[in-house]
DNA sequence: CAGGTCATGTCAATCGTTTTCGATAACGTT
DNA sequence: AACGTTATCGAAAACGATTGACATGACCTG
């Protein structure tokens, strides 16, 4: 097996058809104008004589897509024991010989045995799945869902993923579907990482990630707003500026205050008295970060540096700054917030404080394993921000 | 409801707490520091009087966690139908009376009844969950999620995501799960995106979406990248270039061919020689195409304008020009393939030809979903890419 | 009015597991 | 030698739905 990437967003796929070494090559079906529509059916191999139990059906036409799944009751045949000893066996309980372990094994390797999470969920009243909804497929969900799904790995849960934009249809899809598998049968908790307002009627564990709560909202995991801009802040005062400029975010959002509190806070500690000019309206958007940016700049004694409350609005800056023709770091600073993908594709590369995305994800499953697993469980605190100087923070001029 | 977001990588939530009208607010449980680990409860408002079946259990602490879930035969007791009847409306199968059917509405809703997916699974051996394969959760695979989901929601079908990422325990994690899960019992169907070498035992059907698929492998869905090429080279012709360098894409790739091939006879077709000088190696990567950028700039007649096989290339292009002092578009034209969202940021923003990603993903699901009801699928083609002019490409200078 | 059709419903089997509980045999103890 | 303990295993009842076969009247036809 190998993977090849082009950078984060091409793929590359050498082959798809089967090539194990068992079974044989298995057929194409459908393949019309070089599509591939396969349904590879499973070829057993059955290797001690279980009369009539694999092999029933062997068209003449080689591999048909169907082919009786084996069950534990094919085992328990097979093996000569009891489905009670097999399903003891698949779940490792005790009670049963090594012998008879070994054999069912054995059984179930050559048999291709699989157990039925379906059955098996119905039963146990588990799904071994747990849910995740986000509003949309965006690179901050992306973060979260790599660091989720690698968590989760290694656990018996799977990861059901639902995305609630509601652009097409409203969001009654979404509200129908989403929302009712809280309740509904399928998984077993969930991770919510959408602006909902209401999650209704959840019968299942939920954990909530959000990078902007509003000040009443309790927070399960979310990273440290307060520190992470203190830290964007106090790398600009290491670097000699002064005059620090601050475009801030959405007010009504928990994390633009934090994060200017932040700024505030450091600016502070060097002993350098806030002024209220350098703190400009934003609202995480480009637009008006553009005008934040040009409100600071036409300032009678422009900063020299400037942290913006997301790397969307330093970005705003960066473009605004090269409009102007000031050099950057030499005429001006910038420093945004939260590391988005394109913060290192810029030019130059985005100085940051990073959102640790998979962390929290991960922190997230963490969470809601406990919940699942009855354990008192606590949150983890906020997450570190941390920095990531690129090109755009330089020491300040001397002049 | 509403939804506010910071572009596309901030999301806030206003409320996750329960706020419907109907039931009360549920208990916050575990709330330590600040954390939101609640499980909140289904409350039942039986407003018929069936005895004994939603409210047994009501403690005096108000909102227990559990609840016995309501099942069919409750409905059925309520309605004081069968099961077989309840299961038929439920289904929308033929053979109840209209007053039996509003009867039986009625009590679903007044007892909040949902059907167990995971029951109605095991007996009618559909799971109505198709899964999706990806490497990793990466830009690229974030478009077709969105065309996927979106193409989903409206049907019967929930999305499972398995991500491949081999980063920490190797891929015996992936191999073992998301590829079983293929040959489980889990999923009904899937689409992959993963440069997996083989996809074993799959006992479902199988849609693949690649970009780069090698020349000999069959392909699902993907991009017409010989024309998309085409498009980017004569949308330089029509600007007035002639010399237009192209920066090649991983050799070993089949889009990597297409693209330069579309390259070529664009040049023919305007009536330019193609120049060997001009074609030069790259991988579909940043450090490759520097030195390709560098290479064609250092010719003695260097080109006015360079065709990136993708878009990380151009980026790459982009960069050394802005290194050696060239103006872009001025002079300097440069467009890539792809239009990943790093497109859309740089300064100047990037020309490039888009991947349709969302309409990738809802064919993929389209053609899933053909073959999941039996249908003679076809392949729909190359889809088109389409070019998205920007600001990296200009007319030539006429000097 | 006997027999047939149609519209409605119900019965009961079934899907593949898990899990409780009892049966059996082997063994060690006095 | 009789009895209590273990260790091992199987029988059978769930789990909650679907489904095809059948039952029951009502209604129609000739």
């Amino acid at each position: 097996m190998s993977i090849v990437f082009d950078n984060v967003f091409e793929i590359h796929c050498e082959n798809v058809v089967e090539r194990s070494a068992i079974g044989r090559h298995a057929p194409v079906k459908s393949r019309n104008s070089g599509v591939f529509c396969a349904t590879v059916s499973e070829v057993m191999t059955p290797q001690t004589g279980i009369p009539g139990i694999a092999n029933a059906q062997q068209p003449q036409s080689p591999g048909e897509p169907s082919s009786a799944r084996v069950t534990i009751n094919d085992v328990a045949r097979a093996a000569q024991v009891s489905v009670s000893t097999v399903s003891k066996v698949v779940n490792g309980r005790y009670g049963v010989a090594p012998a008879t372990i070994a054999k069912v094994h054995q059984v179930i390797s050559e048999l291709g045995y699989e157990t039925s999470l379906v059955a098996s969920s119905l039963r146990s009243t588990r799904t071994n799945i747990i849910g995740i909804l986000v509003a949309e497929f965006e690179p901050f969900s992306l973060g979260l869902l790599n660091g989720i799904s690698a968590t989760l790995r290694g656990t018996q849960y799977d990861l059901m993923a639902y995305a609630g934009n509601l652009s097409p249809e409203g969001h009654a899809g979404w509200e129908r579907r989403s929302l009712s598998r809280l309740g509904g049968t399928l998984i077993d908790g969930a991770i919510i990482v959408t602006p909902t307002v209401e999650v209704p009627h959840s019968s299942v564990p939920v954990v909530a990630i959000d990078p902007h709560a509003g000040p009443e909202m309790p927070i399960a995991i979310d990273v440290d707003n307060h520190s992470g801009a203190y830290t964007a802040t106090r790398h600009l005062l290491d670097l000699g500026h002064r005059r620090i400029g601050h475009i801030r975010g959405r007010g009504d959002l928990a994390s633009a205050h934090l994060r200017e509190q932040g700024y505030r806070q450091a600016l502070e500690e060097a002993g350098v008295e806030f002024d209220g000019q350098l703190s400009h309206d934003g609202d995480y958007q480009h637009d008006a970060a553009v005008q934040a940016a040009h409100d600071l700049l036409d300032l009678p004694q422009p900063p020299t540096a400037i942290f913006a409350a997301n790397d969307l609005s330093a970005l705003a800056a960066l473009q605004v700054a090269g409009e102007r023709g000031l050099q950057v770091p030499g005429d001006l600073s910038i420093i945004g917030f939260d590391d988005i993908p394109a913060a290192a594709q810029s030019s130059p590369p985005l100085s940051t404080v990073r959102q640790p995305l998979h962390e929290m994800g991960a922190q997230a499953v963490n969470m809601l394993l406990g919940l699942l697993a009855g354990e008192d469980v606590r949150s983890p605190g906020h997450l570190p921000a941390v920095l990531v100087p690129r090109e755009t923070t330089g020491p300040a001029r001397t002049s």
